[in-house]
DNA sequence: ATCCCGAGGG
DNA sequence: CCCTCTGGAT
């Protein structure tokens, strides 16, 4: 028993009509960065953050050289500032190395680099090298798990049978249409199934037809 | 109080 | 599998 997949991304096509990243950046450099610091804290707080980051560190060649507490310095805001501030600089100091400061388009290499995981690699390999991939945060893989499209018990599963599931051209917007979807209505706890497009074809939905109301008088 | 558009380490 | 790292939002 799953959510039709057709019927349900049209809706949710039509709930978010402009799916775009909430990071403001589409270089492939300035995306990794802002994509690193990105979790646990929000892309509003992230877009605040890179434009002096970017001013003081323009490169992976200047953060290559940075000293850490600068760079915890300047990010300090968004959570987790000691551990995205040392993988930023271990980061940076590979690509200036191994890859003459360019970002490898491909997912092992950006795999490889420190603080750079699935999720990471999938959001710049789709919004700054244009390759189709799908990339599965918490929010795809609940929404995914809860219309009836995946059971996988990782993220890396998900993705594939979201991918075996839905248009190639649509993986891009289909993540993004997820993300909203998760964040917005069909939250981990008390999910708001009651105004959500989708009630009607989720396995999962709450439903008010199998709940007597109370009758007055 | 609880959760977040993660990743690494034990 | 579980834990930890962080501050901000709600």
């Amino acid at each position: 028993m799953m959510a039709p997949v057709e019927p349900a991304l049209s809706r949710l096509a039509e709930q978010y009509p402009n799916p775009e990243t909430e990071l403001v950046h589409t270089n492939p450099w300035q995306l990794l960065v802002a994509t690193m610091l990105s979790a646990q804290c929000t892309d509003r707080r992230v877009n605040m953050i890179t434009p002096r980051l970017f001013r003081r560190f323009p490169d992976a060649f200047a953060l290559a050289e940075a000293l850490l507490a600068d760079v915890e310095e300047l990010i300090r805001d968004c959570g987790l500032y000691h551990t995205k501030a040392q993988n930023l600089i271990r980061t940076a100091r590979v690509i200036a190395e191994t890859y003459r400061g360019e970002v490898p388009a491909d997912r092992d290499a950006l795999m490889a680099l420190p603080g750079v995981g699935r999720k990471t690699a999938n959001v710049v390999l789709s919004n700054a090298f244009g390759v189709d991939a799908l990339a599965v945060d918490t929010h795809v893989f609940r929404v995914s798990h809860r219309l009836g499209w995946s059971n996988a018990k990782d993220p890396a599963g998900t993705e594939q049978q979201l991918m075996a599931l839905i248009p190639q051209a649509l993986w891009s917007k289909a993540h993004h249409w997820l993300i909203y979807h998760g964040r917005y209505c069909c939250k981990a706890v008390r999910p708001l199934c009651h105004e959500c497009p989708l009630a009607d074809l989720c396995p999962s939905a709450e439903r008010r037809d199998t709940h007597v109301a109370p009758v007055g008088g």
